[in-house]
DNA sequence: CCTACTATTACGTCACACGATATAACGTCG
DNA sequence: CGACGTTATATCGTGTGACGTAATAGTAGG
């Protein structure tokens, strides 16, 4: 029980990703660890991706080499960054708080 | 579709309102309200108390005037720290990605 | 040959969203 | 004065679907 475990939507996990350019999903899952220390599991990412897709924030590539890529969209780059935005005022206002904390 | 929506957690809202100061269930949805622009439904606001009393992150205090008062325990502070520091970093990383992004 | 790489699909569970219900205090309007 | 609306406060029920886990399958490389 560490407690709330770690910020891990995958949605934006992998939206964040995608803004460092195309990927596939296996590196989509690397990418991840490095970037969120957490694994999401095939089913999560798989799953995420295809409701993204469908809510046109982000399109797949040709496939190349057994390769599926996927970029994000102009949508998908506004939809991630007003998420990051209200994240980040949020966050701010909670690690103000925390500081006050007896 | 407005793309993601917010930053909605429930139980990293509770925490980070507790962190203000004990309050209690009607108290916590308006608090959040201004902290986040996401108000809680009961159903979801009380459900999320109930999972974080059982994990020993809020502790009730006692019930006066028809009011059930909440507060965050040391360990609940230190869980909501972990993963504000952790969502810090990750929301970081993502605004720099965004920035390069064309 | 066994590990890394890459993707798909199936399945179960639980958190969450939404809404109905209950009750009490307070104000206000006819 | 009495009826009514509103604000404050909490509980419960129910359904959906996102998520986690894991089984399957194939290629390539060391």
């Amino acid at each position: 029980m560490d407690g709330l475990g770690r910020f891990a939507d995958p949605a934006v996990l992998i939206l964040t990703s995608l803004a460092g350019g195309p990927k596939h999903g296996y590196a989509l899952i690397k990418d991840i660890e490095r970037l969120a220390e957490t694994t999401l599991g095939p089913g999560t990412l798989y799953g995420a991706i295809g409701r993204l897709e469908r809510r046109g924030l982000i399109e797949a590539l040709p496939e190349t080499d057994r390769r599926r890529p996927y970029r994000m969209t102009p949508a998908g780059a506004e939809a991630l960054r007003s998420y990051l935005e209200h994240a980040r005022r949020v966050t701010a206002t909670g690690l103000t708080r925390l500081e006050a904390f007896a």
